[in-house]
DNA sequence: GTCTATACACTGATAGAC
DNA sequence: GTCTATCAGTGTATAGAC
């Protein structure tokens, strides 16, 4: 693999990991056994390559949220479908948990691709439940950006109560909850 | 006041501006005007003086929940009550925001009261919903520990989306989402 | 493109005087 | 209890050789 692309998917690792504060040029050279020169090289820095990395991060979900939602089936299926994926709770959401670093959020160049992906997905989630109102799915007194917006918080709340309580059970409740309302 | 209370007053704001990794001792220190000799008498290091904020924050957290919580009226009004008061959205939960944070998730002593704080808040919660349910005003079939999970997680997920958006907006769209399904 | 050398502030403490 | 001195390690680069 070359050299940019190494240095890319290992920030993505430690972004996930160890948060934007807590991710070091040292570390991500470490990781991807590119050199302090090469990797100086490329980017201009730690924010430079966090931003690429985080819009990699970002594409990903979306790509993965884009065919989960795309598939045949009435709204609640794809939604249902959607928020039971299996997902590796305990270490969080990759895109999501970057919203709680302060420099990520004070640096419009790091909060830009968190907030696309976000906002990209509560659309989506909008555009569903739009249709589901229309096959009389829901009732129509269903705002669908608002319940959007419900379902993508209950999942990235569910990360919140997993990682506290160290378990994945509170996830799977607050998911089954979610579906008992809608359902 | 004195210093370990100031100490843990300073501590709470930062962890709650900066996160555990961002907070430094040096930076406790400028914030609560103890010296460093001061510091490391009243507490070991960083680690158990964040524990002490951690706690306070939680204990005034629980506090506050346990008033709005348990006012007279419906249980749907307790809680419509609850999600609705004024927050302030931007700054994030100042102890959920705290499970994003590796160093927190892995020590036990930190990631305790953070865990105590939202288990708490989900048993409070589903004691309401169960009151409900005798009044009526759920329907058999809900089950209270998973629909408190879905407030809490709506609530931490809620901020996550508005810092990840820059804006009080999504918050407000989640909360009365789920508002809907609820009522 | 990649390497090594250098720099300077900050982190998280410990030691001992007062 | 609080102060100042000191310290090894890390964070985040820049400079210039190869």
């Amino acid at each position: 693999m070359e050299t940019v692309e190494r240095l890319i998917r290992s920030t993505q690792e430690l972004l996930w990991e160890r948060g934007y504060v807590g991710t070091s040029p040292k570390a991500v050279q470490r990781a991807s056994g590119a050199g302090q020169g090469s990797m100086y090289h490329h980017f201009s820095g730690k924010a430079e390559l966090a931003r690429a990395a985080i819009e990699r991060s970002g594409a990903e979900m979306r790509a993965k949220a884009a065919e989960e939602l795309g598939t045949e089936g009435s709204a609640v299926e794809r939604i249902s479908a959607y928020l039971g994926r299996d997902r590796e709770v305990l270490r969080g959401c990759p895109v999501g948990q970057l919203a709680a670093d302060p420099e990520v959020v004070a640096d419009p160049e790091l909060r830009g691709p968190v907030d696309e992906t976000l906002s990209w997905l509560c659309g989506r989630l909008a555009e569903i439940v739009a249709e589901g109102k229309e096959n009389g799915e829901f009732p129509a007194s269903v705002a669908p950006e608002r319940l959007a917006a419900t379902i993508v918080a209950t999942l990235q709340g569910g990360y919140v109560l997993a990682r506290a309580a160290g378990s994945e059970e509170p996830f799977e409740l607050a998911i089954e909850g979610l579906l008992e309302l809608i359902a």
